[in-house]
DNA sequence: TGTTGGTCTATGGTATACCAAAATAAGATG
DNA sequence: CATCTTATTTTGGTATACCATAGACCAACA
Protein backbone atom coordinates (compact mmCIF):
# COMPACT_ATOMS: atom_id res chain seq x y z
CA UNK A 1 0.00 0.00 0.00
CA UNK A 2 1.25 3.42 -1.09
CA UNK A 3 -0.87 4.98 2.02
CA UNK A 4 1.77 7.34 4.16
CA UNK A 5 0.24 7.67 7.59
CA UNK A 6 -0.72 11.07 7.94
CA UNK A 7 0.05 11.69 11.33
CA UNK A 8 2.00 9.78 14.26
CA UNK A 9 0.24 7.83 16.74
CA UNK A 10 0.91 9.10 19.77
CA UNK A 11 1.19 7.39 23.12
CA UNK A 12 -0.01 10.70 25.97
CA UNK A 13 1.52 8.53 28.64
CA UNK A 14 -1.01 10.23 32.02
CA UNK A 15 2.55 11.09 33.41
CA UNK A 16 2.87 13.63 30.37
CA UNK A 17 -0.48 14.76 30.39
CA UNK A 18 -0.33 15.17 33.74
CA UNK A 19 3.17 17.29 33.51
CA UNK A 20 1.94 19.46 31.08
CA UNK A 21 -1.24 19.99 33.41
CA UNK A 22 0.62 20.26 36.58
CA UNK A 23 2.77 23.06 34.43
CA UNK A 24 -0.09 24.91 33.06
CA UNK A 25 -1.63 25.03 36.43
CA UNK A 26 1.48 26.46 37.90
CA UNK A 27 2.68 29.39 35.68
CA UNK A 28 -1.05 30.26 35.58
CA UNK A 29 -1.07 30.59 39.53
CA UNK A 30 -4.10 28.22 40.10
CA UNK A 31 -1.13 25.84 42.02
CA UNK A 32 -0.10 29.08 44.24
CA UNK A 33 4.11 29.65 44.77
CA UNK A 34 5.10 28.44 48.10
CA UNK A 35 1.95 26.00 48.74
CA UNK A 36 2.35 22.77 49.60
CA UNK A 37 1.44 19.74 46.57
CA UNK A 38 0.51 16.42 47.75
CA UNK A 39 0.86 13.25 45.25
CA UNK A 40 -2.87 12.29 46.94
CA UNK A 41 -3.96 15.48 46.87
CA UNK A 42 -3.04 15.76 42.36
CA UNK A 43 -3.81 12.36 42.34
CA UNK A 44 -7.49 12.61 42.46
CA UNK A 45 -7.48 15.95 40.97
CA UNK A 46 -6.45 15.09 38.15
CA UNK A 47 -8.11 11.24 38.01
CA UNK A 48 -4.69 9.42 38.16
CA UNK A 49 -2.97 7.20 40.11
CA UNK A 50 0.39 8.46 42.16
CA UNK A 51 2.60 6.52 40.40
CA UNK A 52 2.02 9.35 36.97
CA UNK A 53 1.52 12.13 39.16
CA UNK A 54 4.33 11.20 41.07
CA UNK A 55 6.31 11.32 38.08
CA UNK A 56 5.17 14.65 36.89
CA UNK A 57 6.00 16.18 39.89
CA UNK A 58 9.19 14.83 40.10
CA UNK A 59 9.53 16.10 36.05
CA UNK A 60 8.25 19.59 36.99
CA UNK A 61 11.01 19.60 40.01
CA UNK A 62 13.56 18.44 37.54
CA UNK A 63 12.46 21.64 35.35
CA UNK A 64 12.05 24.26 38.87
CA UNK A 65 8.86 24.52 38.66
CA UNK A 66 8.85 22.88 41.89
CA UNK A 67 11.01 22.32 45.01
CA UNK A 68 11.86 19.65 46.95
CA UNK A 69 11.96 20.31 51.32
CA UNK A 70 14.65 18.61 53.10
CA UNK A 71 12.54 16.45 54.66
CA UNK A 72 10.91 15.82 51.27
CA UNK A 73 7.79 17.61 50.65
CA UNK A 74 6.79 18.94 47.38
CA UNK A 75 6.01 23.31 47.20
CA UNK A 76 5.83 25.20 44.06
CA UNK A 77 8.44 27.47 43.32
CA UNK A 78 8.36 30.74 44.59
CA UNK A 79 11.78 32.27 43.08
CA UNK A 80 13.81 34.94 45.32
CA UNK A 81 14.61 38.00 43.22
CA UNK A 82 18.06 36.90 43.08
CA UNK A 83 17.17 33.46 41.48
CA UNK A 84 14.93 35.69 39.21
CA UNK A 85 17.90 37.88 38.14
CA UNK A 86 20.12 34.65 37.10
CA UNK A 87 17.70 32.71 35.04
CA UNK A 88 17.27 36.48 32.93
CA UNK A 89 20.86 36.78 32.36
CA UNK A 90 20.87 33.10 30.75
CA UNK A 91 17.76 33.95 29.16
CA UNK A 92 19.73 36.74 27.72
CA UNK A 93 22.23 35.23 26.00
CA UNK A 94 19.93 32.45 24.91
CA UNK A 95 17.97 34.90 23.04
CA UNK A 96 20.65 36.95 22.16
CA UNK A 97 21.62 33.55 20.50
CA UNK A 98 18.32 33.17 19.10
CA UNK A 99 18.60 36.43 17.33
CA UNK A 100 22.01 36.17 15.75
CA UNK A 101 20.93 32.69 14.52
CA UNK A 102 17.72 34.06 13.19
CA UNK A 103 19.66 36.46 11.21
CA UNK A 104 22.10 33.89 9.27
CA UNK A 105 19.32 31.13 8.88
CA UNK A 106 16.14 31.49 9.26
CA UNK A 107 13.75 32.26 5.72
CA UNK A 108 12.16 35.17 4.92
CA UNK A 109 8.91 33.96 6.01
CA UNK A 110 10.07 33.60 10.08
CA UNK A 111 11.10 37.03 9.77
CA UNK A 112 8.17 38.36 8.53
CA UNK A 113 5.92 36.21 11.07
CA UNK A 114 8.09 38.12 14.09
CA UNK A 115 7.43 40.95 12.71
CA UNK A 116 3.89 41.00 12.10
CA UNK A 117 3.65 39.45 16.00
CA UNK A 118 5.33 42.75 16.94
CA UNK A 119 2.99 44.89 15.30
CA UNK A 120 0.12 42.89 16.68
CA UNK A 121 1.55 43.26 20.35
CA UNK A 122 1.48 47.17 19.14
CA UNK A 123 -2.39 47.02 18.53
CA UNK A 124 -2.90 45.23 21.37
CA UNK A 125 -0.90 47.59 23.70
CA UNK A 126 -3.57 50.05 23.39
CA UNK A 127 -6.12 48.09 24.73
CA UNK A 128 -7.04 46.55 28.16
CA UNK A 129 -6.69 43.09 27.84
CA UNK A 130 -2.95 41.90 29.72
CA UNK A 131 -3.22 39.11 29.12
CA UNK A 132 -3.51 39.11 24.93
CA UNK A 133 -0.79 41.54 25.27
CA UNK A 134 1.18 39.03 27.54
CA UNK A 135 0.52 36.17 25.35
CA UNK A 136 1.73 38.24 22.13
CA UNK A 137 4.90 39.47 23.69
CA UNK A 138 5.34 35.84 24.91
CA UNK A 139 4.95 34.40 21.18
CA UNK A 140 7.24 36.62 19.66
CA UNK A 141 10.15 35.95 21.80
CA UNK A 142 9.45 31.99 21.30
CA UNK A 143 9.18 33.41 17.65
CA UNK A 144 12.63 33.99 17.62
CA UNK A 145 13.98 31.54 19.05
CA UNK A 146 12.42 28.98 17.08
CA UNK A 147 13.91 30.48 13.92
CA UNK A 148 16.89 29.98 15.12
CA UNK A 149 16.82 26.68 13.61
CA UNK A 150 18.37 25.19 17.36
CA UNK A 151 16.19 22.90 19.29
CA UNK A 152 18.49 22.44 22.09
CA UNK A 153 18.20 26.13 22.27
CA UNK A 154 14.84 26.11 22.26
CA UNK A 155 14.27 23.61 24.53
CA UNK A 156 16.89 25.06 27.26
CA UNK A 157 15.09 28.45 26.38
CA UNK A 158 11.54 26.89 26.73
CA UNK A 159 12.20 25.75 30.04
CA UNK A 160 13.69 29.08 32.07
CA UNK A 161 10.72 30.86 30.29
CA UNK A 162 8.33 28.71 32.16
CA UNK A 163 10.20 29.49 35.75
CA UNK A 164 9.83 33.05 34.97
CA UNK A 165 6.18 32.83 33.20
CA UNK A 166 4.55 34.13 36.47
CA UNK A 167 7.14 36.95 37.32
CA UNK A 168 6.61 38.31 34.15
CA UNK A 169 2.41 37.88 33.83
CA UNK A 170 2.31 40.22 37.29
CA UNK A 171 5.12 42.40 35.92
CA UNK A 172 3.02 42.69 32.42
CA UNK A 173 0.14 44.01 34.41
CA UNK A 174 1.94 46.79 35.16
CA UNK A 175 1.04 49.11 31.65
CA UNK A 176 4.11 51.58 32.43
CA UNK A 177 6.95 50.01 30.55
CA UNK A 178 4.78 48.86 27.93
CA UNK A 179 5.76 52.10 25.57
CA UNK A 180 9.83 50.73 26.29
CA UNK A 181 8.77 47.44 25.28
CA UNK A 182 7.60 48.21 22.22
CA UNK A 183 10.50 50.69 20.97
CA UNK A 184 13.06 47.73 22.08
CA UNK A 185 10.99 45.12 20.04
CA UNK A 186 11.22 47.53 17.10
CA UNK A 187 14.95 47.83 17.96
CA UNK A 188 14.69 43.66 17.44
CA UNK A 189 12.76 43.54 14.27
CA UNK A 190 14.18 46.35 12.67
CA UNK A 191 18.01 44.57 13.23
CA UNK A 192 16.57 41.01 12.34
CA UNK A 193 15.14 42.19 8.72
CA UNK A 194 18.49 43.78 7.99
CA UNK A 195 20.24 40.10 8.92
CA UNK A 196 22.52 42.38 11.33
CA UNK A 197 22.89 39.48 13.65
CA UNK A 198 25.31 41.82 16.41
CA UNK A 199 22.70 44.32 16.48
CA UNK A 200 19.86 41.85 17.43
CA UNK A 201 21.85 40.09 20.00
CA UNK A 202 22.37 43.28 21.18
CA UNK A 203 18.65 44.44 20.88
CA UNK A 204 17.46 41.47 22.75
CA UNK A 205 20.00 41.61 25.56
CA UNK A 206 19.38 45.40 26.06
CA UNK A 207 15.64 44.05 26.52
CA UNK A 208 16.47 41.35 29.01
CA UNK A 209 18.49 43.60 31.00
CA UNK A 210 15.51 46.15 30.89
CA UNK A 211 13.07 42.98 31.94
CA UNK A 212 15.52 42.51 34.91
CA UNK A 213 14.81 45.99 36.61
CA UNK A 214 11.07 45.82 35.65
CA UNK A 215 10.54 42.53 37.61
CA UNK A 216 12.94 44.21 40.68
CA UNK A 217 10.89 46.93 40.92
CA UNK A 218 7.41 45.30 40.56
CA UNK A 219 7.95 42.33 42.73
CA UNK A 220 10.43 43.61 45.04
CA UNK A 221 9.73 46.87 45.51
CA UNK A 222 12.81 48.75 47.17
CA UNK A 223 10.51 49.64 50.11
CA UNK A 224 10.05 46.41 51.06
CA UNK A 225 6.78 44.80 50.78
CA UNK B 1 20.23 21.52 72.99
CA UNK B 2 22.08 23.66 71.06
CA UNK B 3 24.07 21.74 68.95
CA UNK B 4 23.41 22.66 65.49
CA UNK B 5 23.61 19.84 62.58
CA UNK B 6 26.91 20.32 61.22
CA UNK B 7 26.06 18.88 57.92
CA UNK B 8 22.66 18.90 56.09
CA UNK B 9 20.55 15.89 56.22
CA UNK B 10 21.14 14.26 53.01
CA UNK B 11 17.99 12.44 51.95
CA UNK B 12 19.42 9.83 49.40
CA UNK B 13 16.65 8.66 47.36
CA UNK B 14 17.47 5.36 45.56
CA UNK B 15 16.28 7.05 42.21
CA UNK B 16 19.07 9.82 43.08
CA UNK B 17 21.04 7.41 43.71
CA UNK B 18 20.33 5.59 40.49
CA UNK B 19 19.99 8.26 38.18
CA UNK B 20 23.67 9.65 39.40
CA UNK B 21 24.98 5.81 38.90
CA UNK B 22 23.14 5.83 35.29
CA UNK B 23 24.21 9.17 34.04
CA UNK B 24 28.32 7.92 35.05
CA UNK B 25 27.49 5.09 32.84
CA UNK B 26 25.91 6.53 30.54
CA UNK B 27 28.64 9.22 30.42
CA UNK B 28 32.11 6.92 30.44
CA UNK B 29 30.16 4.59 27.96
CA UNK B 30 29.54 2.02 30.09
CA UNK B 31 26.29 1.68 28.43
CA UNK B 32 26.38 1.91 25.25
CA UNK B 33 25.07 4.94 22.76
CA UNK B 34 22.13 3.65 20.90
CA UNK B 35 22.24 0.52 23.23
CA UNK B 36 18.25 -0.27 24.71
CA UNK B 37 17.95 -0.11 28.16
CA UNK B 38 15.63 -1.59 30.55
CA UNK B 39 13.79 -1.07 33.49
CA UNK B 40 13.87 -4.98 34.94
CA UNK B 41 17.57 -5.51 33.70
CA UNK B 42 18.62 -2.03 35.06
CA UNK B 43 16.79 -3.06 37.96
CA UNK B 44 18.43 -6.26 38.70
CA UNK B 45 21.66 -4.65 37.79
CA UNK B 46 21.58 -1.88 40.61
CA UNK B 47 19.66 -3.44 43.13
CA UNK B 48 16.40 -1.57 42.94
CA UNK B 49 12.91 -2.30 42.52
CA UNK B 50 11.30 -1.29 38.95
CA UNK B 51 9.91 2.29 40.95
CA UNK B 52 12.54 4.51 41.17
CA UNK B 53 14.70 2.98 38.72
CA UNK B 54 11.79 4.03 36.33
CA UNK B 55 12.08 7.07 38.02
CA UNK B 56 15.57 7.24 37.24
CA UNK B 57 15.53 6.84 33.18
CA UNK B 58 12.68 9.18 32.69
CA UNK B 59 14.89 11.88 34.16
CA UNK B 60 17.97 10.72 31.98
CA UNK B 61 15.09 11.11 29.16
CA UNK B 62 14.47 14.80 30.26
CA UNK B 63 18.28 15.96 30.48
CA UNK B 64 18.26 13.98 26.72
CA UNK B 65 20.34 11.32 27.83
CA UNK B 66 17.93 8.66 26.76
CA UNK B 67 15.77 8.94 24.41
CA UNK B 68 12.21 7.07 24.13
CA UNK B 69 11.02 5.59 20.66
CA UNK B 70 7.65 5.98 19.88
CA UNK B 71 6.78 2.76 21.09
CA UNK B 72 7.96 3.93 24.15
CA UNK B 73 11.42 2.14 24.86
CA UNK B 74 14.22 3.61 26.06
CA UNK B 75 17.68 3.77 24.65
CA UNK B 76 20.99 5.31 25.35
CA UNK B 77 21.31 8.62 23.14
CA UNK B 78 23.49 9.13 20.70
CA UNK B 79 23.03 12.51 19.23
CA UNK B 80 23.65 13.19 15.69
CA UNK B 81 26.03 15.91 14.22
CA UNK B 82 23.60 18.04 14.33
CA UNK B 83 22.26 18.09 17.44
CA UNK B 84 25.92 17.86 18.72
CA UNK B 85 26.89 21.34 17.05
CA UNK B 86 23.22 22.88 18.39
CA UNK B 87 24.53 22.31 22.02
CA UNK B 88 28.03 23.44 21.64
CA UNK B 89 26.38 26.97 20.02
CA UNK B 90 24.24 26.85 23.29
CA UNK B 91 27.12 26.15 25.98
CA UNK B 92 29.24 28.88 23.84
CA UNK B 93 27.11 31.27 25.18
CA UNK B 94 26.76 30.00 27.97
CA UNK B 95 30.78 30.12 29.12
CA UNK B 96 30.86 33.42 27.62
CA UNK B 97 28.30 34.73 29.57
CA UNK B 98 29.72 32.92 32.73
CA UNK B 99 33.16 34.25 31.76
CA UNK B 100 31.94 37.52 32.02
CA UNK B 101 30.13 37.49 35.05
CA UNK B 102 33.03 35.91 36.80
CA UNK B 103 35.57 38.67 35.35
CA UNK B 104 32.73 41.03 37.57
CA UNK B 105 32.00 39.05 40.65
CA UNK B 106 34.47 36.38 41.40
CA UNK B 107 37.29 36.64 44.01
CA UNK B 108 40.71 36.41 43.44
CA UNK B 109 40.83 33.44 44.59
CA UNK B 110 38.02 31.76 42.56
CA UNK B 111 40.42 33.26 38.84
CA UNK B 112 43.24 32.04 41.07
CA UNK B 113 42.04 28.37 41.18
CA UNK B 114 41.39 28.77 37.47
CA UNK B 115 44.55 29.95 36.05
CA UNK B 116 46.23 26.82 38.22
CA UNK B 117 43.80 24.55 36.49
CA UNK B 118 45.31 25.87 33.22
CA UNK B 119 48.68 25.59 34.58
CA UNK B 120 47.81 21.89 35.41
CA UNK B 121 46.61 21.57 31.52
CA UNK B 122 49.60 22.58 30.03
CA UNK B 123 51.44 19.94 32.89
CA UNK B 124 49.17 16.92 31.67
CA UNK B 125 49.52 17.77 28.25
CA UNK B 126 52.80 16.31 27.91
CA UNK B 127 51.76 13.31 29.80
CA UNK B 128 49.93 9.80 28.03
CA UNK B 129 46.71 10.04 30.47
CA UNK B 130 43.75 10.91 28.18
CA UNK B 131 41.63 10.60 30.64
CA UNK B 132 43.48 13.18 33.19
CA UNK B 133 43.98 15.88 30.70
CA UNK B 134 40.03 15.27 30.02
CA UNK B 135 38.94 15.55 33.31
CA UNK B 136 41.15 18.96 34.05
CA UNK B 137 40.05 20.26 30.59
CA UNK B 138 35.86 20.13 32.41
CA UNK B 139 37.41 21.35 35.37
CA UNK B 140 38.93 24.29 34.17
CA UNK B 141 35.74 25.16 32.16
CA UNK B 142 33.45 24.09 35.28
CA UNK B 143 35.59 26.18 37.49
CA UNK B 144 34.61 29.19 35.56
CA UNK B 145 30.91 28.14 35.06
CA UNK B 146 31.02 28.19 38.77
CA UNK B 147 32.99 31.46 39.96
CA UNK B 148 29.88 33.30 37.92
CA UNK B 149 28.09 32.81 40.83
CA UNK B 150 25.04 31.99 38.74
CA UNK B 151 23.10 29.15 39.57
CA UNK B 152 21.23 28.54 37.28
CA UNK B 153 23.81 29.62 34.65
CA UNK B 154 25.32 26.35 36.26
CA UNK B 155 22.91 23.72 36.12
CA UNK B 156 21.82 24.53 32.59
CA UNK B 157 25.71 24.37 31.42
CA UNK B 158 26.25 21.18 33.47
CA UNK B 159 22.92 19.58 32.05
CA UNK B 160 24.22 20.21 28.65
CA UNK B 161 27.56 19.44 29.13
CA UNK B 162 26.99 15.69 30.19
CA UNK B 163 24.74 15.05 26.75
CA UNK B 164 28.12 15.94 25.14
CA UNK B 165 30.66 14.47 27.52
CA UNK B 166 31.36 11.18 25.39
CA UNK B 167 31.52 13.31 22.27
CA UNK B 168 33.92 15.17 23.89
CA UNK B 169 35.27 12.46 25.57
CA UNK B 170 36.81 10.80 22.31
CA UNK B 171 37.62 13.69 20.63
CA UNK B 172 39.92 14.26 23.34
CA UNK B 173 41.42 10.79 22.87
CA UNK B 174 43.19 12.39 19.62
CA UNK B 175 46.17 14.38 21.34
CA UNK B 176 46.57 16.61 17.50
CA UNK B 177 44.84 20.20 18.96
CA UNK B 178 45.60 20.19 22.53
CA UNK B 179 48.76 22.81 21.90
CA UNK B 180 45.44 24.84 20.29
CA UNK B 181 43.33 24.69 22.53
CA UNK B 182 46.11 25.31 25.83
CA UNK B 183 46.37 28.39 24.01
CA UNK B 184 42.74 29.20 23.98
CA UNK B 185 43.03 28.69 27.16
CA UNK B 186 45.82 30.92 27.73
CA UNK B 187 44.01 33.51 26.08
CA UNK B 188 40.72 32.99 28.55
CA UNK B 189 42.81 33.29 31.64
CA UNK B 190 44.65 36.22 30.99
CA UNK B 191 41.38 38.22 30.26
CA UNK B 192 39.97 36.71 33.29
CA UNK B 193 42.62 37.80 35.63
CA UNK B 194 42.64 41.17 33.95
CA UNK B 195 38.60 41.36 34.69
CA UNK B 196 38.36 41.98 30.55
CA UNK B 197 34.89 40.90 30.64
CA UNK B 198 34.49 41.25 26.74
CA UNK B 199 37.56 39.13 25.95
CA UNK B 200 36.55 36.48 28.17
CA UNK B 201 33.54 36.23 26.37
CA UNK B 202 34.55 36.24 23.07
CA UNK B 203 38.01 33.92 24.11
CA UNK B 204 35.34 31.01 25.39
CA UNK B 205 33.55 31.77 22.33
CA UNK B 206 36.19 30.99 19.86
CA UNK B 207 37.30 28.05 21.96
CA UNK B 208 33.98 26.49 21.71
CA UNK B 209 33.88 27.24 17.73
CA UNK B 210 36.98 25.03 17.92
CA UNK B 211 35.44 22.52 19.51
CA UNK B 212 32.57 22.42 17.62
CA UNK B 213 35.13 21.48 14.75
CA UNK B 214 37.15 19.26 16.52
CA UNK B 215 33.90 17.08 17.19
CA UNK B 216 33.25 17.07 13.35
CA UNK B 217 36.44 16.12 11.72
CA UNK B 218 36.94 13.63 14.62
CA UNK B 219 33.09 11.83 15.09
CA UNK B 220 31.67 12.58 11.57
CA UNK B 221 35.00 13.04 9.00
CA UNK B 222 34.28 14.15 5.78
CA UNK B 223 35.13 10.93 4.05
CA UNK B 224 32.11 9.38 6.16
CA UNK B 225 32.22 6.53 8.70
C1' DT C 1 11.00 -20.43 -0.50
C1' DG C 2 8.72 -16.39 0.81
C1' DT C 3 4.83 -14.71 3.16
C1' DT C 4 1.25 -14.43 6.29
C1' DG C 5 -0.97 -15.19 10.51
C1' DG C 6 -0.90 -16.26 15.16
C1' DT C 7 1.15 -17.16 19.63
C1' DC C 8 4.32 -16.19 23.09
C1' DT C 9 7.43 -13.18 25.38
C1' DA C 10 9.49 -8.90 26.61
C1' DT C 11 8.63 -4.36 28.07
C1' DG C 12 6.66 -0.28 29.65
C1' DG C 13 2.42 1.92 32.04
C1' DT C 14 -0.51 2.08 35.92
C1' DA C 15 -2.56 1.03 40.28
C1' DT C 16 -2.05 -0.27 44.85
C1' DA C 17 -0.23 -2.06 49.22
C1' DC C 18 3.01 -1.33 52.72
C1' DC C 19 6.46 1.11 55.30
C1' DA C 20 9.19 4.83 57.52
C1' DA C 21 9.54 9.31 58.72
C1' DA C 22 7.75 13.68 59.55
C1' DA C 23 4.15 16.77 60.91
C1' DT C 24 0.31 17.53 63.66
C1' DA C 25 -2.85 16.90 67.37
C1' DA C 26 -3.77 15.59 71.97
C1' DG C 27 -2.89 14.96 76.59
C1' DA C 28 -0.24 14.93 80.77
C1' DT C 29 2.64 17.47 83.86
C1' DG C 30 5.12 21.15 86.03
C1' DC D 1 -0.58 28.61 81.20
C1' DA D 2 3.35 26.79 79.08
C1' DT D 3 5.84 22.81 77.76
C1' DC D 4 7.23 18.39 77.05
C1' DT D 5 5.70 13.76 75.70
C1' DT D 6 3.07 10.69 73.21
C1' DA D 7 -0.42 9.12 69.89
C1' DT D 8 -2.38 9.86 65.42
C1' DT D 9 -2.38 11.33 60.85
C1' DT D 10 -0.29 12.78 56.83
C1' DT D 11 3.05 12.15 53.28
C1' DG D 12 6.58 10.47 50.45
C1' DG D 13 9.49 6.17 49.14
C1' DT D 14 9.57 1.60 47.54
C1' DA D 15 8.12 -2.82 46.00
C1' DT D 16 5.09 -5.49 43.48
C1' DA D 17 1.08 -7.13 40.91
C1' DC D 18 -1.44 -6.64 36.79
C1' DC D 19 -2.38 -5.09 32.20
C1' DA D 20 -1.78 -3.62 27.30
C1' DT D 21 1.03 -3.57 23.52
C1' DA D 22 5.02 -4.13 20.64
C1' DG D 23 8.32 -7.34 19.02
C1' DA D 24 10.07 -11.88 18.10
C1' DC D 25 9.49 -16.37 16.82
C1' DC D 26 7.31 -20.12 14.54
C1' DA D 27 4.37 -22.71 11.91
C1' DA D 28 1.14 -23.23 8.17
C1' DC D 29 0.22 -22.09 3.63
C1' DA D 30 0.68 -20.25 -1.07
Amino acid sequence: MNLESPNKIKRDLLADQATGELRRMIVQGALPPGGQVTERELSSLLGASRTPIREAVRALALEGLITLSSTGRYFVANPSEHELHDMLRVIGVLEGLAGRLACAVADANSLEAIARLQEDMRRIAEGQSHLDYFETNIAFHRAIVAASGNRVLFETHKALNDRLYRARYVCSTKATNRQRALEEHDAVVTALVARDGDGVERALRGHMGQAEKNISETLFPPSGN
